[in-house]
DNA sequence: CCGGTTGGTTAATGGTGGTTAACCAGACGG
DNA sequence: CCGTCTGGTTAACCACCATTAACCAACCGG
């Protein structure tokens, strides 16, 4: 389990997700993450205990950031299902919990694409135990966009609530298709779309 | 090459492509798709060249019959950039094309999955002929898409009006991550939420 | 009745890939 | 000085996999 992270685990993470994003967790072999990394395959069982567990410890990775930045930028308004005002969800800013949500991950989405990649396709290449971890994190990631998201759409139900999170993930996430324009260009406009998309006028 | 489409091939392409969006092209032997269309490894090879030929022709399927049906919607409304009228975008009818263009990606996606993860995630494992043929389709449906989002937005320059749409296919192709509500109201969702995304009032 | 095409089969082959084994250089506390 | 982690190395193993070869039953036009 290793559950230290030495500054060696945390390169081999970010250089294995590159590697996983861009050919697939089957299409990379150990000696390709090994390389990538200056050190040559059978090296990274020092490390980790195998391949599968480097793919878990990305996704669990992911997963716990997601999770953790979204927690911080919600947290006391969490719980209180008093405040029925849709402009004091979240902090006394003008703000809202939810458009700070679709900030955050953007950003994250931006300056880590290869994890967001790696989180959305590869989660069922991971063992039975590394899958239900990882799972729990992502539908709590959901839970607090969608309860985020509830004081702005009372016409959705629980269930529709969470697809359309999912959707709006789905818009977010699109950023590595395509990477024509500059990020801060990209950045405004995705979070146009997922505004819109989720609080239409 | 083949070209002709047999029933037989048309089968393995389906449970092919089921596969593929499953465990992804590396993590599927072609024992794997031979046992699930009833026969046995090698015998695919009496209808494609090799595995690679299998996922080429998937991808070439999918991406005509995007390309096709966007062509269809929005035939007689191409190339003609004179009439500056957003209502008068497509045919002569009261929906636009770009509403067309929403209702049909959201229906293939709801009906296709399989076909829709593939082609987002898989080209990356196909030869250079293929994935240039395929790739040249998808800008092809990008373009009509963008054409059709023109009238509404003459606020985005082309390449943001492009990242904008393939912002919108993230959001219709999410459809796969979530199945929890009824098909109906997926799609009630997703159509709101694209043109919600595209066009905000 | 027959020759060939169609669509299968199983066996063999060559390559790749994850994992383990055995070994080794250096840092380092006592 | 010395034992012991730590983080490497290369060689070996075994499984799996894409592809090819060789062979065969069934159909079918003439």
């Amino acid at each position: 389990m290793t559950p230290v992270q030495t500054p060696r685990r945390l390169q081999i993470l970010d250089t294995a997700a590159e590697l996983f994003a861009a050919r697939g967790f089957h299409g990379v072999s150990v000696g390709d993450i090994g390389a990538a990394v200056g050190i040559s395959g059978p090296a990274l069982y020092k490390h980790f205990a195998g391949k599968q567990d480097i793919l878990g410890a990305c996704l669990l990775h992911a997963s716990e950031q997601l999770l953790e930045g979204a927690r911080e930028l919600t947290a006391g308004a969490a719980g209180r299902s008093g405040s029925n005002d849709p402009d004091d969800t979240g902090k006394g800013s003008g703000d809202t919990a939810l458009t700070r949500l679709i900030a955050f991950h953007t950003d994250f989405a931006l300056t880590q694409p290869a994890l967001i990649v790696v989180q959305e396709r590869e989660w069922g290449a991971l063992g039975e135990a590394a899958r239900a971890a990882v799972r729990e994190r992502q539908l709590a990631y959901i839970e607090v966009w969608t309860r985020a998201l509830a004081p702005h759409r009372p016409d959705l139900a629980p269930p529709e609530a969470r697809a359309a999170v999912q959707a709006a993930f789905g818009l977010l996430n699109s950023t590595p298709h395509s990477a024509r324009i500059s990020r801060t260009t990209m950045r405004d406009l995705l979070i146009g779309m997922a505004e819109s998309a989720l609080t239409p006028t």
